[in-house]
DNA sequence: GCATTCTTGCATGCTTCCATTCGCACCGTT
DNA sequence: AACGGTGCGAATGGAAGCATGCAAGAATGC
């Protein structure tokens, strides 16, 4: 039994095609992003337990790693036992986690060193949209080289941010939307989060009592384009001693004078409508560097929400 | 208790340098780019017989998979005996073939564009949060791998979605803040926008409403971790005739099922919260997709309210 | 509220894979 | 021509990896 074969050919029938109408041997090279498409089409549809979306997830964005992988690696990778690797692998078809990895191993029958590559294919029209992506990539390449060059500025700003006791977020406009996301996370870690999202004496009224109930610091959100306003809310803010972090676009500008820490958020604009994504991801390692400047505080907040909401079965298969 | 007491001469625990004078203590993390030369500095000036120099030929065009394939198959692949491809890697320097393994690898830590060689110099903490911009880096990638495989998801929806004379945009919690976004720029190109960010009877009343309004499309927003009033609320649209695009992450789930069209958007799961980056940029491209199925009438629109800002004078100038 | 089903991690037996030993073939040397 | 050296593949023992049974905990349904 031992291995006298060179079976150049699986005749073990251990790669047990998954669900999939026709299993035919994909062998000329696909790109990653087809293969991440491949694999979509694998899990789609398929009923899945928590751990198996867990590592469904994982799989989806390390698919080229995964097939190097051992189950045991695997398995500690992504936090869960050895056995739900293997009941995952055989929960999407295959005879055991074995069968995945070959079905892996194939799928990338090429390594994509470099992924920018079939940027000149398809129409004009999807050539634009890739470009767009292509930009808010070098966008979010940005805020790594800001993680290089100023490695404090997001801690000092967590710092002081998690510090105050009232913490009032300003962006109007298309900028609301980032206080609007900023809030909803904070709050799960700081008591005192205040927003304001609209000009006029009603914003410069809520900074103002945030003042007085002891704020020390604000958060600014001034993405493009941002009215006269968002600068002396700013500013009324910077009167009232408060110590301002703001997340705002590369241009430099007003903002860049009156903030203590400017974040810079460099925003897309080769679609119709600006986007944001690299400041979405500022924004997210900003309450990152908030909850770490929290510390157990933070933590124990943090944990008494997810024990609320497990409570009230507020969210979906989880 | 895993037998990992025995201190077999093999398992180092780290990937065993090459017994090579010049051989750096740990191969840094090299980008994919620099695989070949690593690897051609590791064979070169060995002395190899025959057969090793046909597996260094494979491994070297092939450095990608290898690190995938078991010592009995690369054999296979090379059509060599099994034990001389142990040989080969001892005679690497290498403890055996595991290690081998493990160090094309780590070779190809993961390849997209990210210089991962500044992450392990600076702290762990910024390694971190790298890492976690290097996800998000991949998740943008995805949306692009999306624009390949399925070209017309996105001008359908957008058809769709401009063409419903009213148009509901729902996303609870977590995902209201890019419901805000796409409102805000949406109302731009579209007169009848409503949004639905509160669960429970108010948001569905609101979307009662506007299908009685004569709505014939809904934007539903479901990132992680929704609520089951978003799956309600999605599946009372569908009830109601309404055409669903969705803005979801990747695992499948029931939004899978229940939208027509099920836009993909990893969110980034490496920092304390959730990470919306794809998101936002997946919402510009739908938003892009509306305005240009809005044709004419939405650049008017579009220009009418530039026109407007800029008599205001309401933004600085940039 | 309780029972049932499901999910998950732990422990263990089994399978696969890998390293070593041995014998044979080839080659250069005496 | 004989011999020592070397390179290679076959076979085997051992180790790592993988799959399965089992119990505890959680979710779900009645």
């Amino acid at each position: 039994m031992t291995s006298s074969a060179r079976a150049s050919h699986n005749q073990d029938g251990h790669t047990a095609p998954p669900s999939r109408p026709e299993a035919e041997s994909v062998g000329h090279d696909v790109s990653s992003g087809d293969a991440r498409a491949e694999l979509a089409a694998l899990l789609s549809g398929r009923r899945l337990t928590p751990v198996q979306r867990r590592l469904a997830q994982y799989v989806t964005e390390h698919h080229g790693q995964v097939a190097a992988l051992g189950a045991g690696e695997l398995a500690e990778r992504t936090g869960v036992s050895q056995p739900s690797v293997t009941r995952f692998a055989q929960a999407l078809g295959f005879e055991g986690y074995p069968g995945l990895r070959r079905w892996l191993r194939e799928l990338r029958t090429d390594g994509p060193s470099t992924s920018q590559r079939h940027v000149a294919e398809g129409a004009p029209e999807v050539k634009r949209l890739q470009q767009a992506v292509a930009d808010e990539v070098a966008n979010l390449q940005y805020l790594e080289a800001q993680l290089m060059s100023e490695p404090t500025a997001l801690s000092r700003a967590g710092t002081r941010l998690t510090g105050s006791p009232v913490l009032p977020i300003i962006g109007l406009r298309a900028s609301a939307a980032i206080v609007e996301h900023v809030r909803f996370f904070a709050a799960k870690i700081h008591g005192g989060v205040r927003t304001v999202t609209h000009a006029g004496s009603m914003g410069a009224d809520t900074l103002e009592q945030c003042a007085s109930a002891g704020a020390t610091a604000a958060l600014v959100i001034a993405l493009p384009r941002y009215p006269r306003e968002t600068i002396e809310l700013l500013r009324q803010a910077r009167k009232r001693g408060l110590w301002v972090a703001a997340i705002t676009d590369t241009v430099p500008g007003p903002v860049h004078r009156d903030a203590d820490v400017a974040l810079q958020a460099p925003v897309g604009d080769r679609l119709v409508f600006d986007s944001h994504a690299a400041a979405a991801l500022m924004a997210g390692l900003l309450l990152d560097a908030m909850a770490e400047a929290g510390g157990t505080q933070a933590q124990r907040r943090l944990e008494a929400f997810e024990r609320h909401a497990s409570e009230q079965q507020a969210f979906w298969p989880h």
